[in-house]
DNA sequence: CAATTTTTGGCAATCGCTTGCCGACCAGTT
DNA sequence: AACTGGTCGGCAAGCGATTGCCAAAAATTG
């Protein structure tokens, strides 16, 4: 390397002061890292030694005014605090960091309004959206995913690809597990209203139940805290319900404890069923049976699929529906009917 | 108002837009909408009203790229997966928000070379760091506080404002709880080896069990999570010490299952104190006594402070320091000593 | 060996916004 | 009436990349 020598003079390179050093032009310099078929071996491995020796980072702004693209993609929640989104949360991290993404983070406050502004917002400044349950109508849901690349987690969207967590089948089978344990009084706990997830729960609830004959109660809608825990666990033993299948695993937590302190056994008075098994589902008391769910994996897959719409790369149109199995996962809140 | 009619083309509006429609140039829209007092009154409530019925939003790529500021704060947290670290990024989360800045959400993965990675590679990307819980030197950190804005959390640093949860003395208060209760060989089971702090956790109870004249054993280092929870609790318990100082609830959860497991009864057999009272503490088996830390306001006041120190409004220098008070909450985990 | 095609690299126009500088305009003072 | 100082708005130069277009050079072909 007989090239020129620049004495970095503090201020951070750059593309100019790469392709100054290397003797080519920004252009080639712009290739040589971002294209690198477009230009020779030889000058692009050159440009690449002295971009590393600069250690040179080209700047997301510029290149995302010019290019139009910012390698960003933003992660709608409706609530950071909840353990089931930081799985997706995770979930989406890991896969974007490795696809070279950053995560845009906002948590919408389960607010409609809150998502559409900040789909609004960032619109120039993500290249695509994951939206964790949202709380959109149908037909803004449409118009969003019109406007923007996007997918949806747990909301099914007539034009956004959408990955959802089956758990309503995993709920039949949850009704079954508790038939066979003698139940047939039980409780659909619900979570919040404008919860699409909340609405397929109750439908296969409801649907299942039906078809077995058993007697059904419906409590709701709670916000998915463990704080509306003692709400809903007063609403349900007052239904006279032996079991409960209950929108959460946050939720169903919070009852756990208020049932203890008002002396309702669980499972000996009443089973308890959740869904999600978030962290802490294995270890509250008693553990709770609860529908799994690849949480995190939701997340990964939702990534892929946003970022296989992005970049249309090889054949076929890519996946547009995504479901991910579920399963029951029996603990300590299932128990025996108890006989009247 | 008999202005132009822009038959907005589809096209996302630019400044120009704008501009062109309030008959003004693009300077005054600039001014108008970041530096108000800089331009009249009626101008610039025309403009505003422009803006607003074109619903424009300003390119955070542009402004950034000429402003040099790109009102994104980069977050790196050691693992997204921990709990603590949630209750971290919700107090960020929400301050950023209110100020109206972006959260760049990162997971070094534990990894020191991940930490310095990000920061080299985001410096252009975001205006500012918070580094929760750094695994860098001293040497590291003092160098990247100088290259860029940032605050540390959980880790002090010459050069970097730093807010730290105070643990350690509540440490102290722990100890007197324990001696309250009779026990005197007291276990410290160790987070990771590079965790600042561990290792001021060890140091307040090395210090304080000295003073009490208690006999001590340290096990570890273990890593933070429940599933490392049996191999300390297999080593606490074969110590002979009567009750547990645990590097942080996690772990502390993790040993509650092992223990229950091999029959060691908490807290007859043996008392268990966490810390940090996580999500999930209070609801354990038996509930956790842990140490308090008020961890999401952690995340605000870093946010803050670097926000002070970005935005250098008033008067004063910012403040360097935040202590974060902890204080004791007894729960299920911690009884009275057995009695030999 | 001339003609044609493919590689390779440079030029220069953008991308959308901010900001230093300047001039016009408008009181308020001498 | 000339001067001074303050407000307000426009001009135009960037910010740091990307990329369409083009020409020189190299490789291929007839």
């Amino acid at each position: 390397m007989a090239g020129v020598e620049l004495p970095s003079p503090d201020r951070t390179p750059t593309i100019r002061d790469v392709a100054e050093l290397a003797g080519v032009a920004t252009s080639t310099v712009s290739r040589a890292l971002s294209n690198p078929d477009r230009v020779n071996r030889v000058t692009r491995e050159r440009i690449q030694q002295v971009a590393a020796q600069l250690n040179y980072v080209p700047s997301s702004q510029a290149r995302g005014l010019s290019s139009g693209r910012t390698q960003a993609i933003a992660v709608l929640v409706p609530d950071v605090t909840n353990p089931f989104y930081f799985d997706i949360i995770r979930g989406t991290q890991h896969q974007l960091k490795a696809a070279g993404y950053t995560q845009l983070l906002v948590d919408t406050e389960e607010s409609a309004e809150m998502e559409e502004e900040a789909l609004h917002k960032m619109r120039r400044s993500a290249d695509g959206f994951i939206l964790a349950a949202s709380r959109l109508t149908d037909a803004q849901l449409a118009e969003s995913a019109a406007a923007h690349p996007m997918v949806t987690i747990n909301r099914a969207s007539a034009n956004a690809p959408t990955v959802v967590i089956d758990t309503p089948s995993a709920i039949v089978q949850s009704l079954e597990h508790l038939a066979s344990l003698g139940h047939s009084k039980i409780c659909f706990v619900g979570g919040p209203a404008s919860s699409w997830s909340n609405a397929k729960r109750w439908k296969a609830f409801e649907d299942e139940t039906r078809e077995r004959g058993m007697t059904t109660f419906r409590v709701g809608p709670f916000a998915p805290k463990t704080t509306s825990g003692a709400a809903a666990a007063d609403a349900a033993a007052h239904t006279g319900a032996t079991a409960c299948i209950v929108f959460n695993d946050l939720l169903a937590i919070g009852m756990l404890q208020r049932l203890r302190e008002r002396g309702v056994r669980v499972p000996e008075d009443m089973s308890i069923v959740g869904c999600d098994d978030i962290f802490g589902a294995d270890f509250c008391n008693p553990p709770l049976t609860t529908i799994a769910s690849p949480i995190e994996q939701a997340g990964r897959v939702a990534v892929s699929m946003l970022l296989a719409q992005l970049n249309p790369l090889q054949g076929g149109p890519s996946r547009r529906l995504a479901v991910m199995p579920t399963h029951l996962t029996i603990r300590g809140s299932t128990g025996p009917a108890r006989v009247p």
